[in-house]
DNA sequence: TAGTGGTCTAGACCACAGA
DNA sequence: CTGTGGTCTAGACCACTAA
């Protein structure tokens, strides 16, 4: 009775309206109902879903893609583990913002004695795009000559500073980041600024002794040991987004880390 | 047509077997898949389900819990995603090992420059069986004047010392703990050995200077910047399970995070 | 009371692995 | 070829929310 649903989905172009296809066949690599949460995704990614915008009902999407209430279920439940939607029974699906302190909090992993998220003013130091170099090019898997945004900022709370990062992010897939406010944010509500949805990220700790230029910006003494944060955030599709680099004086505070 | 299954499964005593429900009615606050998830949980947990093995197919699972192959198919995911099992298309579904590298790996998140996992061999400094200290109260949950096992032991890569780890754990839920066999094991294989299924864990991450005698059994300097790690792993049923105060003598190595 | 997401059922076919 | 898990369908009822 039933075949598998085509690709047109993954296949068409992003301005194109979802094709119901009336004969099912599976020529895509993938199933059903990673097809239709990849529409989800673009159609977030595109801007024709905003963030806090509630969805249609499963069954109305089902209904618009040709696809079983079960399916469309699967598709949106992948969606939610993806961190693109939140449901609430009663209320409805709703598209995720990325720029609300709930989930910027996910990739600041500095907490207070009390265990509260460190809120730090931010300020910039510099701001360039420039051309890769070795370390960026392994790092966020790019090609030689391609152009990354690098930018310098120091986190302070209470006036005290306590953290330097140095970020790279490639050019292409940060266009027109050139303002201080859009190099104040954090990744996630920048990435959702340009339409890209974040996936894992892994980050490397170690210890190192402050450099003599590091200690003064942080105003502590050469050689005081601060907490090394190499991380590498990557976009859902898992192409790298960012490379960060921060060195923080921890004093007491502590980096909290969760596992599920 | 169907009203739900009733809380049998989660109210019944351990030694009785699964008692098919005629009636079906949602006595129990949890779904149906989650019920039949808690049975597969106790079946390892009591030892009739063993590791490595290839439990029952879901069909013949579905026919046994008198409950649809689809909310089989559920509680078997769940069960997935709580590491429990393992399922492997045209292959079965099988208890997972947590005595296998693979999964005991989890657990250990220092790495080597080139990013495989530092395999120590470990040396018992201590074991005593004891009662709680205030700190032990708090974090592992416990009333004063219960018992718990205090462990100390050292860690060495190439004959060369490098982390230290104060352990704590319930005597209550690690019965006939004695032997530095068991006191060498990682939690994961220590639980399993037990019957206890484990589930989040979580680390606070920072900076201690070596104290002397510390820095005696680590071998370096008193002062030396050490990485110290809190952690504090839960079971599946959200009990704290073991305490672990470690500290770390990075050198060229890294503590390595990843989130999904 | 209407509409949403959450749970459950019954049964089909697809994809993969091993005898 | 047989049996396993993986995908998909169609439709029912339950539980929650808000008008």
């Amino acid at each position: 009775m039933h075949n598998y649903q085509d690709a047109q989905l993954l296949d068409q172009s992003p301005d194109e309206p979802w094709q119901a296809p009336s004969a099912r066949r599976r020529l895509s690599s993938h199933p059903l109902y990673l097809q239709v949460r990849n529409v989800i995704a673009q159609r977030i990614t595109s801007g024709e879903w905003k963030p806090r915008m509630t969805i249609p009902s499963e069954s109305e999407l089902a209904r618009e893609f040709n696809v079983s209430v079960g399916t469309m279920r699967k598709a949106l439940d992948v969606a939610v583990s993806d961190r693109l939607l939140t449901r609430r029974q009663g209320r409805g699906t709703f598209v995720n913002d990325h720029s609300s302190t709930e989930h910027a909090a996910r990739y600041s992993n500095i907490r207070n004695p009390e265990d509260s998220h460190v809120r730090g003013e931010v300020t910039i130091v510099s701001i360039i795009e420039t051309s890769v170099n070795e370390t960026e090019v392994i790092r966020l898997r790019m090609r030689p000559k391609e152009r990354v945004h690098r930018i310098r900022r120091v986190w302070a709370s209470q006036g005290k500073p306590y953290m330097l990062e140095d970020l790279a992010m490639p050019a292409r897939l940060f266009p027109g980041l050139v303002s201080p406010e859009d190099a104040s944010l954090h990744i996630a509500p920048l990435a959702q600024k340009v339409g890209l949805l974040l996936g894992r990220h892994d980050e490397r700790i170690s210890i190192d002794k402050a450099a003599p230029d590091i200690a003064d910006v942080l105003k502590t003494d050469t050689g005081t040991p601060l907490l090394r944060l190499d991380r590498i955030v990557y976009s859902l599709q898992d192409v790298p987004v960012e490379w960060r680099l921060a060195q923080c004086l921890l004093e007491d505070r502590y980096y909290f880390a969760q596992y599920r």
